[in-house]
DNA sequence: CGCTAATATGCATAAATATTCAATTTGTAT
DNA sequence: ATACAAATTGAATATTTATGCATATTAGCG
């Protein structure tokens, strides 16, 4: 299901390049953009993306990204320290375990600090093992799909 | 017709200080605060105030204000010289006059640069006179409802 | 005051967006 | 591979938001 992600970039690059004001135009760029999807599906993926719809200050209103969505050179190399390091993630209530390469617990840690993931209420890393507590009200699934959501995205 | 205003400023507070996310329960929170209105109304008002609604990054959508829409303390000083000065306005074309009490001109014209209204593009001052030059694209009426919206609603 | 133009509002309805449900596809562990 | 759980999607529908139009209210002005 590759799909998916590809679609989720090419609608965040055409609502950071235009200014688009409902699905409907957005369902017709995608499809020149050759994905084929349906308003119901682009719903959820502009949820999944957080993307809001904010006044453009005089007459109406437009699709936005979140702030913070402007993805860092420097965060990208983070989120490759993610995906290098990574072996494997569990939870046990509210805590959460994360297996790591021997040696790079320090530098996922670290990474997963700057992506400030907002289900993560703090972290602390060994030598390849990494806690982390959830904040309250946060699930594993809610830090699992904001996985998804922020690592997958980045290519090489 | 202050009823409006009164209105608009009392929807500000309950947005700034609740995540709403739809207009029936903002309605709701209305009526308490004595503003009986429909919905209809609502959406009219939530436009004129350019509330945005936005990602609360996790599930789901929330209400709010425009970034620089807190007025600062400062900014209502501003905003009180802007009222205390002025006369009168009038347009031609993409220039407008301002006529302001005499020696005015000068707290005017640097107040209405304070205030950062997306319609004009430039301004000058002489001692009761200001020459503005819209932005492009905008008109006079763009110009006076920012005025409406943005002067009007201070109080004393 | 009464008149008129402008503004504000409600009602009904259109337009836009979200969600339910069933079907299909994909991932994973035998 | 095969079976089962999870994820993805579309169609239909529900929910939410915006708007056209008629009416009511207000601000000016003679």
């Amino acid at each position: 299901m590759r799909e998916r992600h590809n679609r989720l970039s090419v609608i965040k690059e055409l609502i950071k390049n235009n200014r688009i004001d409902n699905q409907d135009t957005l369902l017709d760029m995608l499809k020149k953009e050759g994905f084929s999807v349906t308003q119901a599906t682009l719903s959820r993926d502009l949820k999944m993306l957080k993307v809001g719809k904010i006044s453009d200050g005089w007459s109406g209103y437009y699709y936005s990204l979140p702030e913070n969505d402007f993805v860092s050179e420097s965060e990208k190399s983070y989120i490759q320290d993610v995906r290098r390091g990574i072996i494997s993630i569990e939870f046990s209530g509210d805590m959460g375990v994360i297996k790591t390469r021997p040696g790079h617990a320090n530098s996922v840690c670290f990474a997963l600090d700057v992506l400030a993931l907002p289900e993560i209420l703090g972290s602390i890393a060994g030598d390849d093992t990494i806690f982390i507590i959830l904040r309250e009200g946060m699930t594993k699934e809610d830090l699992l799909e904001s996985f998804q959501t922020r690592i997958p995205e980045i290519k090489d």
